[in-house]
DNA sequence: ACCACAACCTGGCCGC
DNA sequence: TGCGGCCAGGTTGTGG
């Protein structure tokens, strides 16, 4: 589900709210999620500290707890919630796996119904996010940067754009969102675009991303944030989940086909199929 | 280097 | 109503 706009929001509510908190308890009940340890290793040694700031890699959810950290990765249905109240809805959820209490009788549960979703402990985050490419919204990731990438491969562009060691934080949604933005079939061939086009792709990886944080990401179904509160750009969207609908842009009905075996939502005018020779051209 | 496919899980939706 | 099949925001490992 979530992708970077959703965790970064999440994080920046849960900035607000647990830094300096101390764990009191915690439990896990699908032992898999925890990734490094034990479920009961996992209790044992986070129980007792004190949490610093959080952040974001990629989709990673950075969670300072000294002298580790805890990296949570949210997969496609997990979603953190903090409640403050004395009493919850998450309380009694099936799909909780993990809930921690924190020192002002606050929770933080964490809810993923496929299970996909990893919590990491380690001693040095890199560990677990030491291959992500470059951030996308950090201020010196630069077309030239992009095109770096780019033309270092022969890829198509959408499977490339979602590959994390490329680039992190790119999900399904917002590639689809990017590449009509930025009038650029999915197929396409990364080494193939010219100079514009790259800068085009450019402004339109940041100006998606940025507009969907604006709105507290993109509920399509599971997604809730800190507070449990849905985002807003599933209002916006302009191509993704809307087949048949008019493309905003020409109003030719919004294709669905099938690029790196995920559903792609393209506009057939505004992102015109590429040449076969452009697919399989060299130099 | 790049791609296809299965696996990890559950639930919702569609058609019969 | 029930059941099978397909779909889903992600990642990893295997094999071609």
């Amino acid at each position: 589900m979530p992708e970077l706009p959703e965790v970064e929001h999440i994080a920046r509510g849960l900035s607000a709210l647990l830094p300096g908190r101390t764990v009191r308890d915690a439990s896990v009940t699908w032992e898999r999620t925890v990734a490094t340890h034990s479920a009961e290793g996992f209790i044992q040694t986070i129980t007792g500290r004190t949490f610093g700031p959080v952040s974001r890699r990629g989709k990673f959810l950075v969670l300072d707890l000294p002298p580790q950290t805890v990296l949570i990765h949210l997969r496609m249905t997990g979603g953190i919630h903090l409640c403050s109240g004395p009493r919850d809805d998450w309380e009694d959820d099936a799909h909780v796996h993990v809930k921690l209490t924190v020192d002002d009788g606050g929770k933080l549960y964490y809810r993923d119904t496929r299970k996909f979703g990893r919590w990491y402990l380690v001693d040095d985050p890199m560990e677990i996010v030491g291959d992500l490419g470059p951030e996308p919204l950090s201020a010196d990731f630069a077309a030239g940067d992009l095109s770096d990438i780019l033309l270092d491969h022969r890829r198509q562009i959408k499977p490339l754009l979602l590959d994390q060691k490329m680039i992190a934080g790119l999900g399904n949604i917002y590639v689809d969102e990017i590449l009509w933005t930025a009038q650029i079939h999915p197929v396409r061939r990364s080494h193939t675009l010219s100079r514009s086009q790259i800068e085009r792709l450019h402004r339109a990886i940041r100006s998606v991303l940025l507009a969907a944080i604006e709105r507290g990401g993109t509920t399509v179904r599971d997604y809730r944030d800190a507070c449990d509160q849905m985002g807003a750009y599933q209002h916006v969207l302009c191509v993704y989940g809307r087949e048949q609908e008019p493309c905003p842009r020409c109003g030719a009905p919004i294709a669905k086909l099938q690029v790196a075996q995920r559903g792609t939502h393209i506009c057939q005018v505004c992102q015109p199929e590429p040449r076969e020779e452009a697919l399989h051209d060299s130099i």
